[in-house]
RNA sequence: GUGGGCGUAGCUCAGUUGGCAGAGCGCCAGGUUGUGGUCCUGGAUGUCGGGGGUUCAAGUCCCCUCGCUCACCCCA
């Protein structure tokens, strides 16, 4: 084997591959039937607009973007997340000067160069929401009730919500001044030390339990909310509860993109590895100025598909089995036969009948088993002595029981026995 | 970027003190010259990840390298 996908990197292949396109759909459905349109843009952007929007001091910006240059001279980079584009777009088509809020929906790839390990790839796959221009406590309850329905829809049971608030430019400056006095006598990694300048309260995501001990006494965010603030989070509480929708306040989670605010979340799952975040997001209300638009404060998040389906397959729900695709399959026996059967293979398609039919030349036994593992209901056996009869076999797989039928009724015939 | 584990058939893996490369599953064919799934019989498939070294002899020991994987950091 010559080559292989790049590292970090992977194929789905069937059947576990008809899982990404359901799980997809499953965790987008909710959202759909909220108003949300569809929106897709380019998988690569200005680097600019990440470095402006996901923010410098973040690792994703700082060592996990596939950046490249076009021809042209333009420094591009590959998406390694959906906000900041969503953003761009919503402020570039000035969809914001209509009805308010925006709200969108996404479903593609995002590229990070990373280590790859269990539930983190280079490439992976993200369904994402976002709700821009409003700012209502009842945007953020109703996307994260929504995310939490598509777990739910999916069969899922071990998700963990976990809810903070990261205040906003009123109170967010104070509290990360009295959160930096206490950081600065900690014992700490140089990394780490470097961090409380540029992001403080990343530091307190740290998931070392030598950096967390240290943090047991750290002052925490939702003890310096300002009054507005602090309303809000309760009214998003109160909603959520409302909707019985069961969440853990954690003060602290931050998460890592710079342009949170006020409002934070994450689905956590125990069967994705280390890795155990499944979806998140939260309200940003700075960041469309940051990309140098009006103020628009907005919220969203983001859903890993491939983690979903690892989580879904940590609790049991994906069984390999029932890969049919079609529901009839047909055997033809000699040329003649052949190109009737193909034909009749259009026919039944046509009719809505899922259809397939032996290639290759295979003799009748070899056909027969095709039409076995093809997992279709009935096989369709035509050979000579039929045709000259314009008849038909119609063997039922799962009774091996077969008759004969006129061709010119087959299509009918079959339409009535699926049913 | 850092650390651990693992690379043998399409897949999962065995391979003893260094001594003719194996099993199960899958695949193909036959048993049934027009019938699958069960059963029986037979068959094909390997640069043992790659390169170098030690040795009469290396899948096995040594060195280098590539790849995969898990974890740290961080994130979906």
């Amino acid at each position: 084997m010559s080559f292989q996908a790049p590292k970090g990197t992977f194929d789905w292949l069937p059947p576990r591959s008809e899982r990404v396109l359901a799980v997809r759909e499953a965790l987008v459905a909710p959202v759909r039937q909220a108003g949300y349109g569809y929106v897709e843009t380019p998988t690569f952007e200005d680097t600019e607009l990440f470095k402006r929007g996901v923010g410098e001091s973040t690792d994703v910006v700082t060592k996990e973007m596939y950046t490249f240059e076009d021809k042209g001279g333009r420094s591009l980079t590959l998406r390694p997340e959906g906000t900041a584009s969503v953003v761009r777009a919503v402020l570039q088509h000035s969809l914001h000067n209509g009805r308010l809020p925006v709200k969108l929906w996404y479903s593609g790839s995002q590229y990070r160069y990373e280590r790859a390990q269990r539930g983190r790839y280079r490439h992976f796959w993200q369904v994402g929401a976002e709700a821009l221009g409003a700012e209502d406590p009842a945007l953020d309850a109703e996307l994260i009730v929504l995310a939490w329905r598509g777990y739910a829809d999916l069969g899922l049971r071990d998700v963990t919500l976990l809810l903070n608030s990261l205040g906003d430019k009123e109170c967010r400056p104070a509290y990360r001044a009295v959160l930096v006095e206490f950081l600065r006598k900690l014992d700490l990694d140089e990394a780490t030390r470097a961090r409380i300048d540029i992001n403080p309260l990343r530091v307190l995501d740290d998931g070392r339990p030598e950096v967390q001990a240290q943090l047991a006494g750290a002052p925490l965010v939702v003890d310096h909310l300002c009054e507005a603030c602090k309303a809000y989070h309760e009214e998003v509480r109160l909603l959520l509860s409302d909707s019985g929708v069961p969440f853990t306040d954690d003060p602290k989670l931050v998460r890592g993109l710079d342009y949170y605010t006020r409002t934070t979340f994450e689905f956590v799952h125990g069967g994705v590895g280390s890795q155990a975040a499944i979806g998140g997001g939260g309200r940003y209300d700075g960041l469309s100025e940051m990309l140098g638009g009006p103020p628009l404060p907005s919220v969203g998040w983001a859903l890993g598909v491939d983690r979903t389906i690892l989580a879904m397959e940590a609790e049991g729900l994906l069984d390999d089995e029932s890969d049919a695709r079609v529901q009839v399959y047909g055997v033809p026996l000699g040329s003649d036969a052949r190109r009737r059967m193909f034909r009749l293979v259009e026919e039944l398609r046509t009719a809505g009948i899922g259809t397939d039919m032996a290639f290759g030349g295979r003799g009748v036994k070899g056909a027969m088993k095709g039409a076995d593992r093809s997992g279709a209901r009935f096989a369709l056996i035509l050979g000579e002595r039929d045709l000259a009869a314009q008849a038909v076999q119609v063997k039922d797989l799962t009774t091996a029981e077969q008759t004969e039928v006129p061709l010119a009724e087959v299509v009918e015939i079959l339409k009535g026995k699926l049913q």
